[in-house]
DNA sequence: TATTGTTATACTCTATAACTATA
DNA sequence: TATAGTTATAGAGTATAACAATA
């Protein structure tokens, strides 16, 4: 994950108070990181870490979108876009087009080669994501899984309006 | 929180498949995001941010470590604890002294201004966390704060083995 | 005049190495 | 010779602005 995962630093060694043995915020750190050291492997052969990933998602399904409109997806701007699919197009992962009806934009597509290798990483992921919750029984995972995704969708929805705020 | 949280990116706007509904790597990058937002406002005005405040709380109890311990402490470079003690020390929230037995090393002492500070941002992070799990009853809550240090236990322990294998 | 995509430039942060003073 | 701390330099990554083509 050349781009946001290069950072080094793990954060933190210790909760700030040992016996607030729930501080969220050590919480969230150590789990995000973690997360993010795993899934740096998973995604490490990918050119483009990370944000390559997201960006194959995003082409996944659907119809193929403009640079711009996929930059604004996976929330990066449409300067790095530029790289990034220079990039993946390179390795023959995505391929652009021009789009017939508006001569300035271009349509981004997924490759079969981009679809075999999101496939093989979404499977990578699953894996490391299981390692990381392993000290958990099933219904323990299960039940983080949706708490977190309730939290989740919750995030999602006050971030979409602070942007929209013009922020 | 000039430093790590300067990046601007929110990453991703919808799951990878919607029927998956607890893609686990989405919402760890969604509640992370969330809560590095409303921490960047806690810390805002502690020069040197996150790092700053994973500082303080270092320095907050027991012995006044040294520079080098202090900074792998809160897994930070020695270099960037110069700068960082540098700016925290003109602010007059941390003092240097030389330490006594050991004339290469000085010790770190947060001051009352410090720990005044370091309360009031406590303070500040406490209510955001409270905000970040607003749509959860007590018990929901109280549940993904224990799961979430569960999980961040292994992952820590993984992460200090990780290290100390030499990477 | 506004928008899509590209390119060039500046700035920030991090990492590396060199330097000092001690041990 | 190794370690604590500092400083300087180089690199990666991001953001900003300028540009060409089209709407």
């Amino acid at each position: 994950m050349s781009a946001s995962m290069s950072e080094k630093e793990k954060q933190s060694g210790e909760p700030a108070d040992p016996a607030l043995d729930t501080d969220l915020g050590w919480a969230i750190r150590m789990v995000s990181s973690a997360f993010r050291r795993v899934a740096t492997e998973s995604v490490a052969d990918l050119p483009g870490g990370a944000r390559a990933y997201l960006v194959l998602v995003a082409l996944a399904g659907g119809e193929p979108p403009s640079q711009l409109s996929l930059a604004r997806k996976v929330s990066l701007d449409r300067t790095v876009m530029t790289y990034l699919l220079d990039d993946l197009e390179a390795h023959e992962l995505v391929t652009r087009r021009p789009d017939p009806r508006d001569r300035r934009a271009r349509q981004v597509l997924i490759t079969d080669t981009g679809r075999a290798r999101l496939a093989q990483v979404r499977h990578s992921l699953a894996a490391a994501e299981g390692r990381l919750l392993a000290d958990l029984d099933a219904d323990d995972a299960a039940q983080l899984r949706t708490l977190l995704a309730r939290v989740a969708r919750t995030a999602q929805r006050e971030s979409s309006a602070h942007d929209e705020a013009g922020c």
